[in-house]
DNA sequence: ATACTGATTTCAGCAAGTGCAATCACTGAT
DNA sequence: ATCAGTGATTGCACTTGCTGAAATCAGTAT
């Protein structure tokens, strides 16, 4: 028999999500939390930096993906497409089946400020890693970071309908959408008029 | 003469600022700031939410300013227009000036991962209300919201250079090149090319 | 005089987060 | 089989952030 039972850090994500959709963050205590997945709180905080961070443990991968996908990019693609797309092959992935759960923990993120704060400050840190990837392809770091911030401006639209009930779409097609609100959004200004150009 | 020493929340600003600036945001403590304030602990908890709150008590009035200058904007420039020509004004009045504060401050919050968290937390804010503001000008809240993001995302561009030491330039010409900037990134796509049209 | 205001203070206490040493099933080497 | 090492977990003491409630008291209005 193994002296522990397995994956501590599951059961109190678990315990965690659990508590937090049932009587909110701030009402839930470290403790509690750890009770619930048979730790105790030092523990908790040997595998969690603190409290808010248990939420965000898919963070990481999702930018693992996201970056792996902008190398593998064509070369040829302009780099916002080549961003958005990657935001697309990773939402296939890791997003478009599990709806239902992302749309209760933003519920949860939503109803804290706390919670806000930390999601804003890993998408800082997504766009600096999608940044980096897009100068690792030449661009350079000032427009690396423009167009990495532009990306998630798209991928926060998208997302934001997508999590909406009315919407039944498929995430991929709502980061095409928003892509083109974003360019035509740009694209209106007063000192010269843009027109497509048949190829 | 009055029982108190005048302006409790100044040198509060003041005393944090300083201590930040010495000793940086973690190793120096409320009770610490209180002191050299002349006050309590209990004091700055009356005054601020937040021992981080303590470096933001400009945003409100800069939140205030843009709002202003969206409302009185013309009617018949494009949306993005109007957000990045509000930020300039602001800029203007809240900014220029101060440069050497402004760029102390910012070194203060780069420093520390909590103070970075809680200035996304602001920006997003703002977002929120320019997002607003442009609604109560006729534009849908979806498209409102884009916007605002695309103008913050100028906004953030343009403060990074404004803020670094090799840079001479207003503030209010980098938001123009920023703007550009932006357009750019955003105009390059595969399916179409456009050009502009001579009016 | 009197009552009221409001910024400040004191105090008691909870919860977050950390450093350090100890535990002890499991693992690999001898 | 033994023994030392590993590593997830734990207990404990401590600092710090932050809060609620009640008390203080100069200035102000009545």
């Amino acid at each position: 028999m193994p002296r522990w039972e397995p994956d501590g850090v599951g059961r109190l994500q678990a315990a965690a999500f659990e508590l937090f959709a049932e009587q909110g963050f701030e009402r839930t205590t470290v403790a509690e939390i750890a009770q619930r997945a048979g730790l105790t709180q030092r523990t908790f905080f040997n595998h969690f930096a603190d409290k808010r961070e248990v939420l965000f443990g898919l963070g990481s991968e999702f930018q693992e993906e996201i970056v792996r996908e902008i190398a593998a990019c064509a070369d040829t693609l302009p780099p916002l497409d080549v961003v958005v797309r990657a935001l697309q092959a990773a939402s296939d992935t890791m997003f478009e089946e599990r709806r239902a759960a992302v749309t209760r923990r933003q519920e949860i993120i939503d109803a804290n400020p706390e919670l806000q704060e930390r999601e804003l400050s890993k998408q800082a840190a997504l766009i600096h890693a999608i940044a980096a990837a897009l100068h690792a392809r030449g661009l350079d770091p000032e427009t690396a970071l423009l167009t990495a911030g532009a990306g998630m401006l798209v991928q926060q639209t998208a997302v934001r309908r997508w999590t909406q009930p009315a919407e039944s779409r498929p995430l991929r097609e709502l980061l095409s959408d928003a892509l083109h609100s974003l360019r035509t959004v740009a694209t209106q200004t007063t000192d010269q008029r843009v027109v497509p150009l048949e190829t």
